[in-house]
DNA sequence: ATCAATTGCGTTATGCTATAACGTGTGGCA
DNA sequence: TGCCACACGTTATAGCATAACGCAATTGAT
């Protein structure tokens, strides 16, 4: 599962995801790579699958798009949980890790018995920069 | 904006999705209302949008779903943040609402100058019931 | 070195999710 | 009565994602 040595794809996805402002949609990955030989969406899909395993890039469900992970640190199947602030007027997105999120939710959850595989948190709204504006 | 009378296919939307026992897709709502005339997926998709403006139904994201609220109390646009948990065996969904989770994000936001308009919170995993199985 | 197993790749086809754009009908209200 | 806002119905299209097939490259034990 290490990202022992990324794949012709998964590179040239990864790389488009890192050049971008902002999340990228699959079809829109697609498109950049067209010159580089991408043709069909598996391509795409492929290798975000992989990225995402890990750790190095997320999928924004509220977006049905995709980012580059910018946590410098660790890369590796998600320790943690991690909320994203994304602006809807430059896209921009940013990490947060916060344990005591996590610490409450675990909390929430075992109190319900309920036991958490995956958890998504994310916010909409304006970033600094465009609120400022 | 309040949710004075329904309309003939809100309710109908509303009724399917409450008598469901897990999230349901907009076609799949569409498919069981046929017999009811409804022929195309605009007719769900704008019932589901009023029905979620009302606060009386809410979109899993990480799903592209749809649920009936269960919380008994205030129907209305959305008070506070409602978090999911998702169990991906029965597909039972329980709404958790946490006033501490939703300070901890306004914090985390504020910090960073963030301004939240809409938040996502959706853990998957397993219930009660199905672990225990 | 060789074979088997695994993984990635490319392609075609298809399915699922969501909205654009247009026109009709209806009810409230000045 | 004439206007306005809103729900509705329909057709078409856009956008997101995966199934299924077969081949090629890589790995890794013998």
């Amino acid at each position: 599962m290490e990202p022992r040595k990324l794949t012709r794809n998964q590179a040239l996805v990864l790389e488009t995801l890192t050049q971008a402002e902002a999340p990228l949609s699959a079809y829109t990955i697609l498109d950049k790579l067209r010159d580089h030989g991408f043709r069909a969406p598996l391509q795409v899909y492929r290798a975000l699958e992989k990225l995402t395993e890990f750790g190095i890039v997320h999928r924004l469900e509220s977006l049905n798009a995709f980012v580059a992970c910018t946590h410098p640190h660790d890369h590796g199947p998600e320790k943690g949980v991690i909320a994203f602030a994304i602006c809807e007027d430059c896209g921009q997105v940013s990490e947060i890790s916060d344990p005591e999120i996590e610490d409450r939710l675990a909390l929430l959850a075992t109190r319900r018995r309920f036991t958490t595989e995956k958890t998504t948190i994310e916010m909409r709204g304006h970033c600094g920069n465009c609120t400022a504006a």
